[in-house]
DNA sequence: CTAGGGTTAG
């Protein structure tokens, strides 16, 4: 059974590979060829908690902190170490942590080996996933669909497209693995992020010839993808086959919607929409409000843009630093532009209160303001916040 | 302890 259910996957593999979307994927393989000597880091640069410590620290730290089993159970741990050495293109300090996991009792975990796998995966190196996953067996770990996916999730996150065809050829019916929805939806997102959104549909259909359910996993990646590239009404016949699925849409179907609305600039649209999200009950979050909240800084409309900001504390959605932290990138800035100083003063207080970093220029632009707007106090105590937070040096400007 | 094989903006 499990060769013909990916027999037939790669399929369609190959047969999109060979018509007209060989040059997309071609063109996806070659863009990160440039790159081939170092790898893609596919994790995005976040502030990671150890700073400025250097590479070659943080790997000898790092090992003596997962003899402990506490430590080990924990994957932020790893994954803000692989991050950083990313960033830092330390590949071989990536591989010296990740092998010496090997050494702990953990690797009979294929739970455990999954997660070496995804890490190898998000900090571009491929080939060292591969390898891990070969390894299993003399590892005595258990290989299941599993690891296979994670295998082939490590294909979308360093961007190499092209090898996800070679594995399903060459892995599950070697292994006797029988693909799954998650699978599946691994092939969709490679053909969506491979700019194929067409061929990430064929596999919808195939997967339902296989007997697959398609999941809401499955249409929210095909949404976001069409939704992207403004391709509105091929995003309408996603919401038709979702709806003929039976599945029920959640915030993430309705996110890339609201985002195409307001690039199309329907704002009124996109304002429509989350009403119509409430009335069927699924709860707009921090990622439907900022993009209410980007369409009305862009049309200059700061009333609309403050109230929107207060829905944010309201709906208590803006907790999360990241989310405020694109937030506050948006909006202060303009809010300086317009001149009302007091609610800069506002969100730059509730920024540093809430350890949410942002553009460190931004902030001083905001003393600077209150200074010339003769707010000469609270420049003061911005200027002590920021101090006080360790994040911000901030300067009144009779200091210089 | 709660999670980490699959889906969001910049």
């Amino acid at each position: 059974m499990s060769s013909t259910l990916c027999g037939r996957l790669h399929r369609i593999f190959r047969t999109t590979t060979t018509q007209t979307t060989t040059s997309r994927l071609k063109k996806a393989t070659t863009i990160s060829k440039p790159k081939k000597s170092k790898p893609v880091a596919a994790v995005p640069a976040l502030p990671t908690t150890s700073k400025d410590e250097n590479p070659e620290a943080l790997v000898k730290r790092f090992k003596k902190q997962t003899d402990k089993a506490h430590f080990r159970s924990r994957h932020r741990n790893y994954e803000a170490a692989v991050r950083s050495l990313a960033a830092a293109g330390e590949f071989s300090g990536i591989e010296d942590i990740l092998e010496h996991q090997k050494k702990y009792d953990n690797v009979t975990d294929e739970r455990f080996v999954v997660r070496l796998i995804s890490l190898y995966g998000q900090a571009g190196m491929l080939d060292h996933a591969r390898k891990l996953f070969d390894e299993m067996p003399q590892l005595n770990c258990g290989r299941t669909v599993m690891s296979f996916n994670a295998l082939l999730s490590a294909c979308v996150n360093s961007k190499k497209y092209d090898k996800i065809g070679e594995l399903l050829h060459e892995i599950p019916e070697k292994l006797s693995i029988t693909l799954d929805v998650v699978s599946y939806n691994t092939v969709i997102k490679a053909f969506c992020d491979a700019d194929s959104p067409e061929s990430a549909l064929a596999v919808i259909d195939q997967m339902e010839k296989d007997g697959l359910k398609p999941n809401l996993i499955s249409f929210n990646t095909l949404f976001d993808a069409f939704y992207k590239k403004s391709r509105l009404s091929d995003a309408d016949k996603v919401w038709e086959m979702m709806q003929s699925n039976g599945t029920v849409p959640d915030v993430r179907s309705y996110n890339p919607k609201l985002r195409a609305l307001v690039a199309d600039k329907r704002v009124s649209e996109a304002v429509k929409l989350i009403e119509e999200m409430e009335t069927k009950g699924v709860k707009p979050d921090a990622f439907s409000i900022n993009a209410l909240i980007k369409g009305f800084c862009r049309d200059e409309n700061l009333e609309e843009a403050k109230r929107w900001y207060g829905e944010l504390a309201k709906n208590d959605c803006g907790r999360n630093k990241l989310t405020n932290k694109v937030t506050l990138s948006l909006l202060l800035p303009f809010v300086c532009d317009k001149g009302d100083i007091d609610f800069a003063f506002k969100l730059c207080k509730e920024a540093i209160a809430q350890r949410s970093l942002v553009d460190a220029a931004n902030m001083q632009r905001v003393v600077d303001l209150l200074v010339l707007g003769l707010k000469g106090e609270e420049a003061k105590e911005l200027v002590k916040l920021g101090k006080e937070s360790k994040h911000y040096a901030l300067k009144l400007p009779i200091d210089e």
